[in-house]
DNA sequence: CTTTGACCTGTGAGTTGGTCACAGGTTTTA
DNA sequence: TAAAACCTGTGACCAACTCACAGGTCAAAG
């Protein structure tokens, strides 16, 4: 398969494709007549392994990693288990954050209703941002 | 004030302050005889409306928009009004993506607990993940 | 047989909001 | 007077692509 076939296959764009083959997560051959990369089967499922994994929250590094040990006979299942809990904290992490963010959000725009726009008076900029108060600053129950 | 001094004042690095500075959000004056910045009152004022709008989500281009319109005699609080419902509604998609991340994750996690390890056999890379179903690619309920 | 269009190649820049490193100049403290 | 702490500008780095460019290859249509 050439580039665009095998993004066609993983449902991705050559551009991806190419990216990964740069990165080394693909292995193509090379037809030396005229230098161009083919792809296999194993680069497909390779590809789409790849995919399920960024879907789930991998990084390329550990993808990466997860295949080079496919590729040495190693199981990366208890590597997948370990890296996958990190991932999941830290999905929680940034879930709980930008809940955060929202709910603060959500409660300065109620707060700007009853809010006039200022007039710029040259030492205040926007009042509904400059007297907006940061819950994480005001009292700081961080750490 | 010299960039630390306001750094320290705004609490954030100095890096940040010179990033500003770049990024034409702060104005500071010169010193021609050694060249070091000198920052005002106002710079201190604008850092931390910066830092604010930052906080509630605006981006370094939608804030330095904003200054600009309020050095030209400009409110702009309808402006920030109308930035900030769209953010708000950003937030809110990205919370849902973030949301069902973690909802797939939590299933796969759960599924994961009655598979084995797979051993390597040259056509499997991980079981865990590649016989793992994408919700949004097996039944497509987008668009 | 040539032209057009679709594909291929590698390289490098852009995205976001900073952070870090480097090499060198200045000012303050001991 | 020398070290410590600060200042300067420039440029690379992060993640995971995406896009653009300039040029080479190839299949089908004229």
């Amino acid at each position: 398969m050439k580039v665009k076939e095998l993004a066609t296959a993983a449902d991705v764009t050559p551009d991806t494709v190419r990216f990964y083959t740069r990165e080394g997560l693909l292995r193509p051959s090379r037809n030396p007549n005229n230098n161009y990369q083919y792809y296999d089967a194993e680069d497909l499922r390779r590809l789409r392994f790849a995919r399920k994994a960024r879907q789930l929250g991998f990084s390329l590094p550990e993808i990466r990693q997860i295949l080079g040990q496919a590729d040495e006979q190693h199981s990366p299942c208890p590597m997948v288990r370990d890296v996958f809990e990190q991932r999941l904290a830290e999905v929680e992490r940034e879930l709980a954050e930008l809940q955060q963010l929202r709910t603060r959000m959500v409660a300065a725009l109620s707060a700007w209703q009853e809010m006039p726009d200022g007039t710029p008076d040259g030492h205040t900029i926007c009042r509904l941002i400059e007297h907006w108060d940061d819950p994480a600053t005001s009292s700081n129950k961080e750490h």
